[in-house]
DNA sequence: GTCACTGCAAAAAATTTGCAGGCGT
DNA sequence: ACGCCTGCAAATTTTTTGCAGTGAC
């Protein structure tokens, strides 16, 4: 029994919930792949191997796994759905502001540097990377 | 005219598109807000003050502003479709590969330190905070 | 044996597309 | 005037839900 399974298994017998073959399938899948993935694919990538575990029991899987903290949403996603202005130049990363939405810049180029410094290590070309915090500016810490 | 309407203007007319009525209006409800945003919540913000932008134009201009670097995908997004199983520690970053999906995990703890230094200069408290980067690992970097 | 879980199919929500007229250049 | 753009409504795609039977504990 791998360790994710039985984080899974404790996680659901904690909650009064049933440790199931498609659960146990879907977990399998999600752990085998370094890849990020989106349900369709996660579901394609079952029906290949697997005949009976439906889009509706992965649907219904995912959120047990993200509150299980064996999944999480993605980091690097093209957020397919959520977007931002661009705001001046891109040389900067953002701190935003839960409360107020406020926008922070600030300079990248120093975290950029520590970025390229361990891709080297990897030889890692990087092409693209995105660094934000969200958290609560001055003005909102103090209602808090 | 404000600088972001020009921008768009711009690459509109050099991709012989037309700055329309529509357009315009997208384009100042986008920049009116510092807050990530959907669809759903452009739309909305827009009805609220205009009658006639559909939804349908909402959909098509958006790619038309990330073509034209005015927005992009949020950062810090809770990429609702998308996600990764939780690997190791979360002290790490992901170096995510395009062409083969690997992931390489480095230490955050150098950047964090950066990040934490600036949000300290706006006294600022990080939450939350997601870094990452796109590009070629070195296997793949061969092949391109 | 009980009660949560499943697959299926239908429902709802989100996104895309075709079309006939309207409008920026 | 030309041809891109628009709103609308229909089509598609994605996600959620209801239900009756099934299976884990």
């Amino acid at each position: 029994m791998s360790k994710e399974l039985q984080i899974f298994h404790e996680f659901l017998q904690k909650k009064g919930l049933k440790l199931t073959k498609p659960r146990e399938i879907i977990l399998e899948e999600v752990f085998h792949t370094n890849k990020h993935f989106n349900v369709d694919e996660l579901y394609d990538q079952i029906r290949r191997k697997y005949e009976n575990v439906s889009r509706a029991t992965v649907y219904r899987t995912i959120p047990l796994l993200i509150e299980a903290n064996l999944i999480k949403n993605a980091l690097r996603c093209a957020a397919k759905d959520h977007y931002e202005h661009i705001y001046g130049s891109s040389n900067h990363f953002h701190l935003v502001c839960k409360k107020c939405g406020k926008i922070i810049e600030e300079d990248l180029k120093e975290v950029e540097e520590v970025l390229q410094k361990y891709a080297k290590l990897h030889n890692f070309k990087i092409e693209e990377f995105n660094i934000g915090a969200n958290g609560y500016c001055s003005d909102c810490r103090k209602d808090n």
